[in-house]
DNA sequence: AATACAATTAAACGGTTGTTTAATCGTTGA
DNA sequence: TCAACGATTAAACAACCGTTTAATTGTATT
């Protein structure tokens, strides 16, 4: 194996792919930066849950804090993290503000994982 | 509307939908129960780069630490958490030890997620 | 105008999570 | 068997996250 610039000696003594390897793979894994944050916000139940409701219809948040049973300040909050990143509409009427899903990409991902996962449970 | 029994009267007068339509959504949103444990293996930055260096090619955990530039404890304790999770085999060869993915399903939702975010940055 | 109500916001709290440091285990080679 | 090295584990720490409570905003009704 050619010698190499080593940025770190105190990981090994023998990187074993070679370095013209080692340097593909960190352009490689650049292609994945910032999509954690994507699935972050699938990482919590409530916000998983209410996307999936608001796939199937419009709901205000008082149906989804009596359908999921929690407190309205804590739907309140999950829809403004979602609202944040662009993955759900509002509209008010009256009282109510009503929400609707704005990026079906994302329940794409949410029935791929269901179709996969789905029996292993 | 009929009338129906409410399971919590704090959330607001009027609850929107019917209540067999309520009861409907609180079925529904079972079937994505669980799916955020896969998500939250997803919503970390480093374990989404070791399951798709791993979907290139077979890794010792020091190649890893040497790549994404972090300590060796770091990569083992994620490591740790993707082999109880069982999307990653590892295979001792005498003092490395290698890991391999074990689940192909998981790449493909990072493969979506990049078709339909990598654009969006 | 005043009250009631849905929703949002702010602050505080508890729990979880990821990284670090240090110690230990397992394997290899002298 | 002893030393060296890669990997794992344990403990400690800091940072982040989600929920709760309380206060505030905005809208509709009387």
């Amino acid at each position: 194996m050619a010698e190499c610039n080593r940025s770190r000696q105190d990981i090994c003594d023998q990187y074993c792919p070679s370095c013209q390897e080692r340097d593909r793979l960190r352009e490689k894994v650049l292609e994945v930066a910032g999509l954690s944050e994507l699935f972050k916000v699938l990482g919590d139940e409530t916000r998983t849950k209410i996307i999936y409701l608001l796939s199937e219809e419009e709901l205000c948040v008082c149906d989804l804090a009596e359908i999921l049973d929690m407190s309205l300040p804590a739907i309140s909050h999950h829809l403004r993290l979602l609202k944040a990143m662009r993955l759900v509409r509002y509209r008010r009427e009256g009282k109510q503000v009503y929400y609707t899903l704005d990026d079906g990409h994302i329940v794409s991902l949410i029935h791929q994982a269901q179709e996969h996962y789905a029996e292993e449970r």
